[in-house]
DNA sequence: GTTTTACTTTAGAATTATTATAAACTGAAA
DNA sequence: TTTCAGTTTATAATAATTCTAAAGTAAAAC
């Protein structure tokens, strides 16, 4: 993805492309593989790889204004820090809790056969499988 | 499950049947179906349920006594708050945003016919489906 | 282009959930 | 009963996140 992509991407979703958010975005979205992260290790990551530094206020406001923009997904992990991923797709993982790592399952390589129908006057919105790891 | 299974149960698991611990598990265990609950939750409905109070440190030793001696589990909810389940079989759960409320499902009621295979050396511990409603 | 305006960033305080601490307490072994 | 390790408790500490309000800035209005 390209500057010019990202800065598409952030006015069409209504975010003013300040050069925080650009940075942020640049960074989180101009790769192949899809990124799992939280914001501590977003905050680390981006002290090291980026020259400007930024509060840790503006990475949460960033992170949050993304994903209300649909641009991030919060994945459901067990433990206090929230997890996002640049995959906003509908997909699956799987969570090696030894190094707290996800990985991503593409929603092609599960197939469910059989669900129970909603309880009564609810719709499915999604379903998410988890796949914990061991070694 | 009646006084005795309980103690029986805490004892069996290395767990001395103090007054607390008793009428903690007594207040999730003695019942038919099973129960979700936070730890402020559950604190909120001790309070009102029983006469005796305990301390909020109280509750989560207590809980992480249960969880690690497997008469608990955790259940991956987003958000920053830990959701306990007293059903510690294999199962599945539906997810009520709207209230913030769990539903178990059975195992049997979830058929996959196909998952992908773990990554290098790795093993799947488990397989945990999420069935996220809306109304 | 300048001014204005509304949105954004920032540092730090506040909040929320949870864990740690250390003194007092209590089951159960000796 | 005495002893002792395990437990409870109030409170302090920590961790993740959100709030606040002042200063900064992108873009609209002039």
């Amino acid at each position: 993805m390209k500057k010019l992509d990202i800065l598409k991407k952030l006015r069409t979703s209504g975010l003013r492309p300040t050069k925080q958010r650009v940075e942020i975005a640049k960074f989180l979205f101009e790769r192949d593989k899809t990124f799992h992260f939280t914001v501590e290790s977003l905050n680390k990551l981006l002290e090291k790889k980026t020259s400007n530094k930024f509060a840790l206020a503006t990475i949460y406001n960033t992170v949050h204004a993304f994903k209300s923009a649909g641009h991030l997904s919060e994945v459901e992990v067990k433990g206090k820090k929230t997890y996002f991923d640049t995959n906003v797709s509908n997909h699956h993982h799987f969570y090696d809790s030894e190094n707290s790592e996800l990985i991503d399952i593409d929603s092609n390589d599960v197939v469910i056969q059989k669900i129970p129908k909603a309880p009564n006057g609810k719709k499915i919105k999604n379903i998410e499988v988890f796949i914990n790891l061991k070694n």
